[in-house]
DNA sequence: CCGTTATTTCTGTAAAAAATGAAATAAATA
DNA sequence: TATTTATTTCATTTTTTACAGAAATAACGG
């Protein structure tokens, strides 16, 4: 009694899973977890995972595994059907939303490792009697941007949403307004 | 006559480059290309891939390609040493400038093919008769975001390095500076 | 408890990516 | 033009990662 989602008929939702599971081995996602995110992404239902399995043609405990994966980026949710013991998922579905979640992702596993790698080596040469001083200089310069964008980052998180749109539409227009000049101004 | 380059010498420097080359990986960067960059970045003079093969501990080929990629990304350049017929590099130095050519590398490797892709799938998704309102929504949706992002990319690449500084320094005061309401304020 | 169904873990295999060493090409000089 | 030296390409091996299928575990319903 597995009920069939009909979301896979479509011609367009078949192309966009395909091409996002794709753009997933790009960035360095596999592409079990690519496609059934954009499989979740665009289903309006919650699925289970043996749903996904018959809609992808994907083993089960692959599914289970990407899964896993997904909700650790925090990009689906369980959710439960009452009355059904299996587990079933969505995606979230703002895009805004989504975005925030994949860099908070990526920080946490990619930036914040390498700024301890990177402290690590400066205590390191910090202590070396005969350190060349225009590698300690360049090993601090990047450890400052890190530092620096790092905060940079911490901040945007806390601004809500709908005002964090409007930055962005703004654009550069924001220099003018902050008096700071721009290129051709 | 390969003159050896001092710089494999310090503690420091070969853990910047075990760990920059790790986390390469972790980045979907190939270790030998990150290791490279990480010691061309430190080193204060050019290096030929003869000296870098040697330093590293890699195949003279593998340098090679490795030197080829990280030309393609702008993170290094040639740099012809007079009365030598050999190829030197050297790493661009200035972290915000390489977060740059880095950004611009994800931007066009990674980015652009996704969004191209998604026009083509909002494309059939738009002549499909009975295509679900909600899906073709969560397309369009996802199309608009990347269209916005992409803009607001472009404008600041072309701020100024010093006034992009300065804004990024700011952090979210700018939100009080513009006048929008931000938490807590 | 026992049988049933859902989920996860484990193990082997297949596919993909990275790296090597040898061969080929190109560049320079004598 | 022949010879040496630098660089690139190519075929092969090694390493890593993705995936499937089986076995194990867990969750529930009678």
């Amino acid at each position: 009694m597995t009920e069939t989602n009909e979301i896979t008929q479509h011609d367009a939702v078949e192309q966009f899973i395909l091409y996002w599971g794709d753009m997933g081995s790009q960035w360095g996602v596999n592409r079990s977890v690519a496609q059934i995110h954009a499989l979740l992404f665009l289903s309006r239902e919650p699925m289970n995972a043996e749903q996904i399995s018959a809609a992808l043609g994907i083993a089960r405990s692959n599914v289970s595994n990407s899964l896993k994966e997904l909700v650790g980026w925090k990009l689906i949710r369980r959710v439960p059907i009452p009355g059904d013991r299996r587990e079933y998922f969505e995606a979230e579905t703002d895009v805004w939303e989504m975005a925030m979640r994949i860099a908070q992702g990526r920080k946490e596993r990619e930036i914040d490792p390498a700024a301890a790698a990177l402290t690590a080596c400066v205590e390191k040469a910090e202590t070396e009697k005969n350190i060349d001083p225009v590698i300690l200089k360049r090993l601090l310069d990047m450890q400052d941007f890190m530092a620096t964008t790092n905060s940079w980052y911490e901040q945007m998180l806390r601004v809500p949403k709908p005002q964090l749109k409007t930055l962005i539409k703004m654009g550069d227009k924001v220099l003018s307004v902050l008096k700071i000049a721009r290129k051709g101004t």
